[in-house]
DNA sequence: CTTGAGCGG
């Protein structure tokens, strides 16, 4: 809560923006409470900030910010990645300096292949609920559902982002469901309004269409390779069940094969080349201005 | 059986 403007609302827009301008505090009092667009928009952010989608999961900061700068003066840039493992989500930012570098960076990155991926540059947005739970989980969907009719069933409610026709992995044959991204909260919501329990003109089954679940980052613990449910709540010997590590070629690098000395420690670990033994991992710091080797 | 990844600091 802000003494000086009583708005709370407004204290964390102001004071939560980083970047240059008056601190909070030694705003005078004749201080706008504008919504945080309009706010970014005068101070001409959202023009250098990039959101980089795709990613390569061994890419690291490093990497893409020397892919980045070849563009101009990189600000700072940041690679998403699980808290504990440090595992990729496979998404970052990239903010340049200036604008004109931003908008030049989609111009020669956007689309460009990296390892096994293509990478998808474009702006990134203000954090906000606008832009949350704006991916769809659809099920029940025709048998031969085409993209095309998806972008006919759900194009109506709003700018598809992506979309991801499930298959089955050995046949190949469509299982139903399908994965629709929504450029907004609300288009999305209102998708589901519409569509969840319709059943489709060429299908049989009412369609079930939900907000997506977001536990692809807790599989990100599961993928990274370390046993993630040790169960070791008291009585000792808690290691039960099966680790299930890495089925089907799951083991990234670095992963630890089977490591048992567990003593009392919550939480994720990994080994600590340096020193030979399990440390907790720490926070990813991001590359900024001052700081990269 | 909810995809290897679309909004943090």
């Amino acid at each position: 809560m802000c003494i000086e403007c009583q708005y709370e609302a407004v204290v964390l827009i102001l004071c939560s923006w980083e970047g240059e301008g008056p601190s909070h505090s030694s705003r005078n009092s004749s201080i706008n409470h504008r919504p945080m667009a309009d706010y970014q928009v005068q101070k001409n952010e959202g023009k250098t900030n990039l959101i980089i989608n795709y990613l390569p999961q061994n890419m690291t900061e490093k990497e893409l910010y020397s892919m980045f700068v070849t563009i101009g003066p990189v600000e700072s840039c940041r690679v998403m990645k699980d808290f504990k493992t440090g595992y990729s989500y496979g998404f970052g930012f990239v903010n340049y300096s200036k604008a004109e570098d931003a908008s030049r960076a989609i111009g020669t990155l956007n689309g460009l292949q990296v390892q096994n991926k293509r990478l998808k540059v474009s702006f990134a947005r203000p954090s906000g609920e606008e832009i949350k739970e704006t991916n769809l989980y659809v099920t029940n969907l025709p048998r031969n559902i085409t993209e095309q009719y998806l972008d006919l069933l759900f194009g109506k409610y709003g700018q598809i982002v992506q979309k991801n026709l499930l298959k089955d992995k050995l046949t190949g044959m469509p299982r139903g469901v399908a994965f629709v991204r929504f450029d907004r909260r609300d288009e999305a919501q209102e998708a589901i309004n519409s569509l969840n329990g319709v059943i489709p003109e060429n299908g049989t089954e009412p369609l079930v269409v939900k907000i997506a679940e977001e536990h692809g980052k807790q599989k990100a613990a599961y993928y990274a390779g370390w046993q993630a449910g040790y169960n070791q709540s008291r009585g000792g010997a808690g290691s039960r069940g099966r680790g299930g590590v890495g089925r089907g070629g799951g083991m990234v690098r670095g992963g630890v094969g089977g490591y048992s000395g567990i003593r009392s420690y919550s939480g994720v670990m990994r080994p600590d080349k340096s020193h030979n033994r399990y440390n907790p991992i720490g926070m990813g710091g991001g590359y900024n201005m001052y700081n990269w080797n």
